[in-house]
DNA sequence: TAAAAAAGAATGAACGTTCATTTTTAGGCA
DNA sequence: TGCCTAAAAATGAACGTTCATTCTTTTTTA
């Protein structure tokens, strides 16, 4: 039990490391050699918990993406009404962009490059079935526009992480006011209007 | 001027194998040997024409950028209603980003990642004045809600990336009625709601 | 004490950039 | 016009470095 701890320290450290890195070098300029000393292991050691490089990123990927989706949905219950579920899984996921930077970034660079499997790509995107769940009893009860889930994504979701890149790069600063802004934006890009 | 014809199109050719290559395989991916063999070009040439590899995908960010806020400004006149000029800019945006696939991937990839120098960022940034003008003159007209400009841009423009990006991917077709719907996506999360 | 985990050093391939050389260009002169 | 030449442009090969991964040895674990 001790050495099995042990070995997720690591490999948590690992995957720290590789996040850390990879935002501020990307993926490509970030050596093994980096993660393993930032990760205070021996390089050799890495290829004992992943495959290889592309392994590696691969697995934090789908790491941060859990955790990202864990938290969204963390505290939704399924009889909330459909603004309400909205709401609070809007601002949850508000919450983690703003507070989980770092792996939020991480996962906007994963899903604009060519970094990641197509595979673990669609293994990230699976996590977010509440969400889509909840549009679909919001479209039958005529709250939410019958349109494309993927618009709805595209207008209610990822604007946030749009707005948490040029927060982190210091061209303003997020605060409550702007944060129920957006969330109107949102919620009235995606309501039916009567 | 047969000379100065010939370097225009050898830069030219340079710049498109960047961005293919890099689309396809990120920075660090793609060695300058590859896009010189893209390019029909020794290796050593591309150094008659940029500094380094960092210089070239800068320079290569900035013309795309150019590219497209050249495009979506185009056929943009001072004297349109805020309504109309958006409509239109909004729908020059669209059109670039479905048309011209390959530079908005490019752009997407630049804006996410560390790939570009703050500089170049910078230097990209710049060619929106005309949109930021046009939603100065909205607000002052009370047509436009009175909030920032990222969040305008977050919850407007930035949208279409998204869009971009998964359609890209093969995940669903963007067609003329999901463009109408999500331009009314767009008006209504910045409009002043009456 | 034997097996598992970890380490550092070594390896071979790939890359960005430069170097020495060849090819092309432009234009002055026969 | 056609030829010559010096400068500019272009090239392929070579260099030195960096990196992912593996190998051999040491340390830790149970």
């Amino acid at each position: 039990m001790a050495k099995l701890q042990k070995s997720i320290d690591k490999r948590n450290a690992l995957v720290k490391a590789t996040i850390e890195l990879v935002n501020n070098n990307g993926f490509h300029a970030t050596p093994m050699s980096k993660i393993a000393k930032m990760a205070k292991v021996s390089p050799a050691t890495i290829y004992l918990y992943f495959e290889n490089k592309q392994d590696l990123v691969n697995k934090t990927y789908i790491d941060v993406k859990a955790e990202y989706t864990k938290y969204a949905f963390e505290t939704y219950k399924g009889d909330m009404t459909v603004e309400e579920g909205f709401k609070l899984i809007w601002n949850r996921i508000a919450d983690f962009k703003l507070k989980e930077c770092e792996n939020a970034m991480f996962l906007a660079q994963c899903d604009n490059t060519p970094m990641i499997d197509e595979q673990s790509r669609q293994e990230g995107i699976k996590h977010l079935q509440p969400l889509l769940d909840l549009w679909t009893r919001g479209k039958k009860e005529g709250i939410i526009k019958p349109i494309s889930d993927y618009l709805l994504y595209a207008y209610a979701i990822n604007p946030l992480s749009f707005l948490m890149i040029i927060q982190k790069r210091g061209a303003f600063q997020l605060d409550k006011t702007h944060l129920d802004e957006a969330y109107q934006s949102a919620w009235n890009s995606i309501k039916v209007i009567k």
